[in-house]
DNA sequence: ACAAAAACGAGAGCAGTGCTCTTGCCCGGG
DNA sequence: CCCGGGCAAGAGCACTGCTCTCGTTTTTGT
């Protein structure tokens, strides 16, 4: 049991999160490839079969840091969301947080929203983590639609069945044209970050934080989102 | 040289064909960090250390499939562009050509898109190929400029010197507020693609080819290309 | 045409990796 | 008290990227 009381169980939960710690300051240093259970347990100073107590792989490992990370930019998205008013300024806000969390964790941003490493494909457990940030910017739109500040993007025939399917599963107080507005906001938001953070704007864009700003403005006013008071 | 006339010389570009052939095999079977040079010789009937003689390292053979990833994947763009007619069309079926490309190669898209490999930097010698798509995409808005077809985006005043610079760089003959919009979709466009290839959508977006036409028909008005004739 | 030079393939070897298996120790619950 | 289970340690396997040396072959310069 991890919640037994023996001195044993503390000690385990105490390694487990050294080995994390450890883990975490090498993913951060050197990307999650160049990441290696023998050199942690070193640092450590156990030697590398120990490891497999804790952790039965390397993909089990990955696995946690990629929750806590999904957890990390979760909070710090969420964190920054409360201190402002209207909700276009609160998505603004909360895209930039997650562009600040990305350029402040490189490694770990790449972990979880670039390409999966080496042959590795992220189990079930990390879906609630990851959904935190679509959670927080469907949550922005639905008080703009509550407060009847939504300006409703216009519907267009063809995606109607999926809009409507995709609106069920995500957001039913929401119109479904909103909800595709959202989901393809996200994606996009992920574009503007990745590009920047991987390189794809060295040579063209300088002013990065202008640049961004105005391009989730733009997001904001796809889903419907309009500067302005309340 | 590597111009001269030989038989020997021959000989090395058909070994250099073969290895990247070979690699490209085991790219697209098990993604770029399971690419193993020792594999790549042993698959050849050479010994690991002849590969030295045609790449110095392991990131050198991924250079070339990069560049060689980039030149496919312009390619295809190009291919798709010549066939339709007005720029929006135009526009929507590069987009897809991308889209549709990334899936039938999803870890080549991932080598040149996603996380940098494990401490892997690009060479300037990727910047001219990871140019084409965007090219592409500038020409059509050019296209549509000279038509006078081009709703152009309303410019935003912080985001003016910075613009004005981008345009100077990349497009002096259309509008700054293009510029942006179209550098803006372009990452946008790559997040979109991102997000359905590393699993992103999956239990969110079920049919997703008519959610992405819908994506990238809006950024095509966001760059101000409006469908129509022409 | 002949010798010097460059290119090449093969093999051994180094340092590192993830992971498994066996051997003992030592702590905590019966 | 004691003895079973959790634990660390070590050896070992099958890999990896990369280097160096050693003959052999091909190209090149005189």
């Amino acid at each position: 049991m991890s919640t037994a009381h023996g001195a044993r169980a503390r000690a385990r939960i105490e390694v487990t999160a050294a080995i994390k710690d450890e883990a975490r300051r090498q993913l951060a240093a050197q990307g999650a490839a160049r990441l290696s259970l023998r050199a942690v347990a070193r640092e450590l100073g156990m030697v590398s079969s120990a490891l497999y107590r804790y952790f039965p792989s390397r993909d089990d490992l990955l696995t946690a840091l990629i929750i806590d990370a999904y957890d990390s930019l979760g909070e710090n998205a969420e964190a920054a969301h409360e201190a402002t008013a209207s909700p276009f300024e609160r998505w603004i806000t909360v895209c930039e947080a997650v562009r600040g969390w990305a350029l402040d964790h490189p490694h770990e941003y790449a972990l979880i929203y670039g390409s999966p490493v080496p042959g590795y494909t992220a189990p079930d457990a990390t879906v609630p983590a990851a959904a935190r940030v679509g959670l927080l910017l469907i949550g922005i739109a639905r008080d703009a639609h509550q407060g009847a500040a939504l300006d409703r993007p216009a519907p267009a025939d063809d995606l109607r069945p999926e809009a409507e399917r995709m609106a069920a599963d995500l957001a039913p107080d929401l119109p479904p044209e909103v909800v595709t507005a959202l989901v393809a906001a996200w994606a996009q938001l992920y574009g503007l970050v990745g590009f920047e953070l991987f390189g794809q704007f060295n040579r063209v864009v300088e002013d990065r934080e202008t640049f961004f700003r105005h391009a989730v403005g733009q997001l904001a006013r796809g889903v419907g989102l309009v500067p302005g008071p309340r």
